[in-house]
DNA sequence: ATATAATATACTAAAATAGTATGAAATATA
DNA sequence: TATATTTCATACTATTTTAGTATATTATAT
């Protein structure tokens, strides 16, 4: 069970651009830089953003994308459901039709990847990029603290 | 982020030969029978749980497989771990080493996956097969009052 | 007009996963 | 001791998924 890269690049992308919030558009090729992700993946990637909803763009000179909510407003749940579809998925990604619930009996297991999926998202949902911002601020000034007692 | 279809078949392996557990030996090919499992694909997966020591074997006639642990005494989670490395991994397995605590910093995220994992540990180191097999009883009780119903 | 930057789509490459094939080693039983 | 049965070991192939690239179009600021 592993994250895609997808996932990571759309993640830091969002990240990135939750960081411009509010000032002006950020091009592709910035955010591309800046997160280390390769620029023609990550247009693509943008696009799918775009789409749902996430992000506003602008094209031509001064163009670029921006977040149309709040960091604080935008969960890593959201983001990882639209890139990956969803947050736990079984192997080949049965929908959850009535087939399915039926031969839910058979499959033993069904009720625990129930679980563990809303295990997952008790934790994806409550973290914003607001939070991870936050969280970013607080290692950067514990080592700053470090870096003091070791002078 | 998608379970493999190996893990499946791991713990359906493995929850098969508790249904036999203090009974005689349970052969490769009666286990890929009663759980639909592809039998080399399985044998495979059976020398791997031997390997780690969750299962027993024996060769020849009347040989086979069989649980060297009870089944309320083995857990979801450590199966998992033995198949697929880790509960949440990364796309590229990064070793948990000095230079990628370091690099954790730059990885905002970083702690948020370790959450996440931890959440499905919780899940998937609580329930044994034991609980499984309570489960799936439940489930089976419940169908048979729903049929009654519908008589 | 021109340069810039998003949009759209199709393609290729690489990696991971799933599954198969072949044969050797051990052992029960006749 | 011969034979059938079963695990053990390893190497291979095929499929699918994922990652990444290429090419060309559309919109817009200057």
């Amino acid at each position: 069970m592993k994250r895609s890269t997808r996932c990571d690049y759309s993640l830091r992308a969002v990240l990135e651009l939750s960081f411009h919030y509010e000032k002006k558009l950020v091009r592709v090729s910035d955010l591309s830089d800046a997160q280390d992700i390769p620029l023609k993946f990550l247009e693509q990637i943008m696009l799918q953003l775009k789409k749902s909803g996430y992000v506003r763009s602008k094209k031509g000179p001064n163009g670029g994308y921006s977040l149309t909510k709040a960091p604080g407003d935008i969960f890593l749940g959201e983001i990882i459901r639209l890139v990956d579809d969803r947050l736990f998925a079984p192997v080949l990604s049965e929908p959850m039709n009535r087939l399915t619930t039926l031969d839910a009996a058979r499959d033993n297991f069904f009720g625990v990847w129930a679980e563990v999926e809303d295990a997952m998202a008790s934790v994806l949902d409550s973290i914003s990029l607001a939070d991870i911002q936050k969280r970013q601020a607080e290692v950067l000034s514990k080592k700053k603290l470090n870096m003091v007692y070791h002078i």
